[in-house]
DNA sequence: GACATCCATAACTCATGGCTATCACAAGGG
DNA sequence: CCCTTGTGATAGCCATGAGTTATGGATGTC
């Protein structure tokens, strides 16, 4: 039924040669061994291959008719490694960035190109992730490094790259007192224990962390916020604010995503700033993964 | 390096049916085997070929780049197999039928015509032997079954039947005088120990009892016959006769290969009448030769 | 919470494919 | 004429391959 690639391969040899000895040497194997084979496979097709007359061996019509055969199928597989090794090549050149806004800040064109200066066969793939998942990815290895908002759930299984720092602002809905209150401050915020009070949009539940920093939870003194619903993209989220349902937490960067048909953002004093990182899984080595997060390193600060 | 085509039966099976149980069943082994066997397979490539995620299995990149030359593959050595059986087929359908001169007598058709109103499918080929064997290719194999005189050497590895028998006839070059004393004769013809003291043409000395049979030994008394020369072909013999080398015994049947440019063929007396059979290896069971054989039986007279 | 599904692992058996040593036979060569 | 050389087949041995059954562990389902 099946057949082992190695008995076509020795046929074949048998077939060129003409001669056990010679096609044994060339194949690496003894002459027994070759000998051996080369009956199972006669016995397995149920006819004989070659004629071992004293003298000499030549091809019987079944061996003829099978020769051509057996270099197709060997010429075939031959055709599969190819493909394989460059699927694997392929896979090996590819990194999948995950993130779950666009980064922007010229961050993505700049790691780009610092990567593909030291490895040029590099591929970055750009893979958006739901905010649900705050490692963008990593976590179930859809992504090979990621962009993150700091902190991480399960910090010790990755390492990461701040790229980014920046005061976080609160945005709001059209006509709310804040941004009157705002436009009236000297520095044009807010206070962050003005708008404690008031309801906020929430990551889902499985972000961890990461829902409890966008919350503000360290500068509440243990008092839990209000929930004015869970939101898990920046279109949720700016018709959320839009339509009144609370107020929410931005790093600078991601405001443009938001404030637009009156919804305004402003800076809040009295939290700390938000922290956009490159990661990656702890254990996870290959060069391309330790290049992006060199890159990282070296457009943004320091390592975490 | 190589691959078991089963491996790749086996690869071909999971990633049609996605799930390895199923595989399994369809493939009649367990389904450890097949979970080992693709591992090993991964193992051989340097690279997963399936995501077995809790749930569910999928193919990746290089096994999605893998399968079509695997099918490829198969496809092949299914074609190869095919190859085989129609080249086994073909050589099961062919019989050679070995002659050293044409047999005549209109038997070749006769035989034919018998043997494929059983097997339709049989493809009878001619092939001509030199003399030196007697029995026309029987004895090395390069026959199945054969035109030959008898007696045979080594009798008792084949067997025969007798199509025809007929008078021996002696070739006489032109001018010689036994040519008038037949012409003499009420019947035409010569006695034996009127020619015994000629020269006489002899086969090559492998032919053996075949030899000695057409120097007529049997009939000499122990006397050795005068050699005039080795022919091992009808040509032979007709340039050797006419040119006075010596005379020769014929089959009536092959005199009219011999008989031109004033060489003459008369009936001799007192030797015994040829006897042209068709043969086969005694252990030759197959049933185009026993076919055969059964339409020479059928045509000519009794096996020996 | 018991059960079913599904893939992986463990421990075992037996055939396969390799090795070395040796034989049998034909062909040349001194 | 014997002896060496070349060639394929055979014998006996051993490691590995490929299969088995039994079991584990994770994940949904009723």
């Amino acid at each position: 039924m099946d057949v082992h690639g190695r008995d076509l391969r020795y046929f074949a040899a048998v077939a060129d040669e003409l001669n056990f000895t010679r096609a044994a040497e060339r194949l690496y194997v003894s002459q027994p061994a070759l000998s051996k084979q080369i009956r199972m496979l006669e016995k397995q097709l149920g006819a004989e291959l070659f004629v071992r007359d004293r003298r000499s061996v030549r091809l019987t019509a079944v061996g003829e008719a099978l020769l051509p055969h057996a270099r197709g199928v060997l010429a075939a597989w031959q055709a599969a490694q190819t493909a394989v090794e460059e699927a694997r090549a392929a896979e090996r050149d590819t990194l999948v960035v995950g993130m779950s806004t666009s980064p922007g800040r010229g961050l993505l064109p700049a790691l780009r190109t610092r990567l593909m200066s030291r490895h040029p066969a590099a591929r970055p793939v750009l893979r958006q992730v739901n905010w649900a998942d705050p490692t963008a990815g990593l976590a179930d290895g859809s992504s090979d490094v990621a962009f993150v908002w700091l902190p991480l759930p399960d910090d010790e299984r990755y390492r990461s790259v701040v790229v980014a720092s920046e005061p976080r602002l609160v945005a709001l809905p059209p006509g709310h007192p804040l941004t009157a209150r705002a436009a009236a401050d000297p520095e044009g915020a807010v206070d962050f224990r003005d708008l404690a009070d008031e309801p906020f949009l929430a990551l889902p539940p499985e972000a961890g962390p990461l829902r409890d920093y966008w919350l503000a939870l360290d500068a509440r003194d243990g008092r839990a916020p209000r929930i004015g619903g869970v939101v898990a993209s920046a279109e949720e989220t700016h018709e959320a604010v839009a339509n009144g349902q609370g107020v929410v937490l931005l790093a600078t960067g991601n405001a443009p995503l938001i404030v637009r048909d009156g919804v305004t953002a402003v800076p809040v004093r009295g939290i700390t700033p938000s922290r956009l990182a490159v990661a990656a899984r702890r254990d996870d080595e290959r060069a391309l993964v330790r290049a992006y997060l060199a890159a990282a390193r070296a457009v943004g600060a320091a390592e975490v």
